[in-house]
DNA sequence: TTTAGTGCAAAAGTTTTGCATGGTC
DNA sequence: GACCATGCAAAACTTTTGCACTAAA
């Protein structure tokens, strides 16, 4: 269920950036997407979509986002940067190998774990990332 | 302790890639680098110590490593990728925010967890990536 | 002798920056 | 008016490729 644009304006507003149009527009297509996609991707949809945002927005929005919590970075499947728009509590990510396809993973009960093996390095913990490869049931039964 | 260079013939030899004199140079490089280095440090270490390797072949090398499962890529902290050099077994990294100092975590006892997570969302899991962000002991005193 | 590896230069991509313009507080 | 956002074009960088040449099986 895309989020309705005023719940996207709230969203830019809760973390302190100012919802422009261009804005909205990245957001928009960000929660459309339910993979994660590359600032490249994203701008070509916006053109298909007969928007004139430049390629420069783009990156300068994502980038703004992500500095403001709003989105997550992906680790890249081919040297770009994917973005994704996530829910706001903690969670992680499941990858599909086949088809990319991204899946959060809202329960993690691992800060335990997480803090014991930091601390037997003499690190303090102050974040996690977790992310799981596999393969989804679509492309399981191709 | 850095490995010798005839164990790092023979790491090769054990993955099928053939030892050339540029592969254990970039090798012995990453052994010498306790953290992750991106393929242009690389290159200017081994210019600054007078080889005349190419640049492509820092990048052939390091591609080439990664496919036979000799080296592994973290994912970036400024739009490069990075590459260590790490031990065989199962492991996850432990990545200092301030210096990037970047540890092993050797024992994983996460599997049940991350199958179970996996099921949850009708995923078969293959593999996993944990990277825990923190402060070392080294930063924290400073 | 055939194949694999390499250095160099050029090409291809991605991401960033400079600058002039237009919109907002 | 001052400031922020933006489009466009140019620049900066990282990474890949083509090609000629060399070393090795």
């Amino acid at each position: 269920m895309p989020a309705a644009s005023q719940d996207l304006g709230a969203l830019l507003q809760r973390h302190g950036v100012r919802a422009t149009p261009n804005r909205l527009l990245v957001l928009q297509e960000l929660a459309l997407e339910p993979d994660d996609v590359t600032a490249q991707e994203l701008w070509g949809r916006l053109r298909e979509g007969n928007h004139t945002t430049g390629l420069a927005t783009v990156y300068r929005t994502l980038a703004l986002l992500n500095d403001a919590g709003v989105i997550d970075v992906l680790s890249h499947h081919s040297g770009e940067q994917c973005f994704r728009l996530c829910g706001e509590a903690h969670h992680h990510h499941l990858v599909c190998e086949r088809c990319h396809r991204v899946v959060e993973v809202e329960k993690c009960d691992l800060d335990g774990w997480v803090n014991d093996a930091a601390k037997r390095h003499g690190f303090v913990a102050t974040d996690h990332r977790v992310e799981i490869s596999g393969i989804c049931s679509d492309c399981r039964h191709d």
